[in-house]
DNA sequence: CAATAAAGTATCGACTCAATACTTTTTATC
DNA sequence: GATAAAAAGTATTGAGTCGATACTTTATTG
């Protein structure tokens, strides 16, 4: 019966979120959808920043982000950059005004400001306990985590540095912040 | 800096849920926003049943609103009623078909599943906290709250049972745990 | 070397959404 | 009480989302 009342909740948050969210894009012209694809590409690390990536983590066909991701680029948010390696695959980078836009964005929103009033909760707390559901979520859907390196279960520690256990190259302090596509929890 | 963790974590989950709302409205033919209007019917109470209040309630304009409750009208799943007094305003009632569908939507998200398998959160814990957050950001994006009577400023409690202190019309036990557009939180 | 898979693009049709214009009914204001 | 303003809802239009399908190019597998 509570889980009900979370759920709630939890619903009618994320419509205040994306309320926000909308409002502010329509601003500067740009969707709910491009606003996320870009704030996504402003996180993540080198392997995750291709079209593949976005619509793995926001749940479309590649299809779809495509053409969000075009929209984009026209803007001039975003440039595109064929890979060395496999020519198939290309790397999305936000350009600087891509960048101050996800910045303007997110303080937009009011979170910051929301729990600055509210003094009974500490963000940390908050972190910790959507990180746990965040968790469950994920294991019950089986969906990909897209966490940060510096929580992966592939992520090695060196006395010289971290190092991805998958690539096994090494990751800067930087690295080990931003989000991967191969991302796993640890156990 | 912390701040941005939480909000990252809120949105990563606001994605989640979205992804998976989407994934059970596809089998049935509904779009998110229909989902989510039709969610809302079934739980606000008779002041609120309106387009006009499910625009507030999704921060929609309420042009886009209407064609969204005649797809949902046309499936079947609400039907429209004039109201009484004021001849402009059209009351909205969930049918058994929608009442049942929101139910299974709510159940397929598997929230309940993923606190299920997070034994550190207790459900309690975590509505508390989101009605908090809730709460803040409401009072600083200045939108209206949509909580339920029982939490709200102008329930007043008589020995006879609630009243509506706005409509002074009385209120029922189901009648306070409905969702009304009026809401206000006290202080 | 051929078959298959993978990454990405293009196009189509149903739908969302804001903006605008419109109708009907209610409420103010004079 | 007549007239103006506001409010609730609908209709239409144009840009954009989104899934499905078909397609191209490049990698991988047998």
């Amino acid at each position: 019966m509570s889980e009900q009342e979370a759920n709630d909740a939890l619903e009618r948050l994320c419509n205040l979120l994306r309320m926000e969210a909308r409002a502010f894009g329509l601003r500067f012209g740009l969707q709910p959808v491009q606003m996320e694809a870009l704030k996504y590409l402003t996180q993540c690390n080198r392997y995750s920043d291709t079209p593949q990536a976005v619509g793995e983590y926001l749940g479309l066909t590649k299809g779809t982000v495509s053409q969000s991701l075009k929209a984009l680029e026209q803007k001039g948010l975003l440039t595109k950059k064929p890979d060395k390696q496999d020519k198939r695959v290309i790397h999305l980078t936000p350009t600087l005004k891509g960048n101050n836009l996800t910045k303007k964005a997110t303080q937009t929103k009011g979170l910051g400001r929301a729990l600055a009033i509210t003094n009974s909760i500490t963000d940390t707390e908050l972190t910790q306990m959507l990180r746990s559901v965040l968790r469950g979520l994920q294991q019950v859907n089986g969906r990909k985590a897209f966490g940060a390196c510096h929580t992966c279960r592939f992520n090695e520690q060196h006395p010289e540095g971290s190092v991805c256990g998958l690539t096994h190259e090494p990751l800067s302090a930087q690295d080990v912040q931003l989000i991967c596509r191969e991302h796993q929890y640890p156990q």
